[in-house]
DNA sequence: AAGTCTCC
DNA sequence: AGAT
């Protein structure tokens, strides 16, 4: 898939692609994605302490991100016990659009927020080489993504995304706190009965 | 604390 | 924004 890259916006070192993803191909991730969740079905993630996470979640690719009581990690098996599946070309060839020099995925996290999920802040360091970027990629409603320091506390700053947006995580941005404080309810019609999925895209080993 | 609550 |  060529892609033609404009500068992006660029928010505390993260670097955020507005509309890079055309509809059509939106639609082919969605489709692509209807495999991925036959195949390894979303879950509701436990924290290590008892609440389960309101986002629900799976994964394709090698590596799985999972949480249950005893912790966060990356499992090459879905909860249930199978292998992941593997990462659609489609989604892959967002990486390749905005981090061609960096090694190739080895998980794709699905996220899926209903209306009334949210994602606290937190950051992205179960994974093993931080110099390999995270890259999000928006489908669906709109959300309030916020993002803070490379520690806990002091401010933040919040910005809309949109479908078809592409964010890149990477450099001096790679370890920042982030998270999601709320989905706009009808704003996209790209998912039958709303919601929004996120996609981020890392490698792990 | 990838949640939740409280306080400003 | 900060405690936990």
């Amino acid at each position: 898939m060529v892609m033609q890259l404009s500068a992006p916006l660029e928010l505390r070192g993260l670097s955020i692609y507005k509309g890079l993803i055309p509809r059509d191909a939106q639609e082919e991730m969605v489709e692509a994605l209807r495999d991925v969740t036959r195949a390894a079905p979303l879950f509701s993630p436990m924290t290590p302490y008892g609440k389960p996470m309101s986002v629900r979640m799976t994964s394709a690719g090698r590596f799985g991100w999972v949480s249950d009581r005893r912790g966060y990690r990356y499992s090459e098996t879905h909860p249930e016990g199978q292998p992941w599946p593997p990462i659609p070309a489609s989604i892959l060839g967002a990486w390749t659009a905005v981090a061609p020099e960096a090694r190739m995925p080895e998980c794709c996290l699905v996220n899926f927020y209903a209306a009334g999920a949210r994602m606290g802040l937190h950051q992205d360091r179960d994974e093993a080489d931080f110099s390999q970027p995270v890259v999000s990629v928006s489908l669906g409603d709109d959300a309030l993504y916020r993002v803070g320091n490379k520690t806990r506390g002091g401010s933040t700053e919040s910005v809309w995304l949109s479908s078809g947006d592409v964010m890149v995580m990477g450099g001096e941005a790679r370890l920042l706190y982030h998270g999601i404080d709320r989905i706009k309810p009808g704003t996209s019609t790209l998912l039958r009965g709303g919601g929004r999925i996120n996609l981020t895209l890392r490698v792990v080993t």
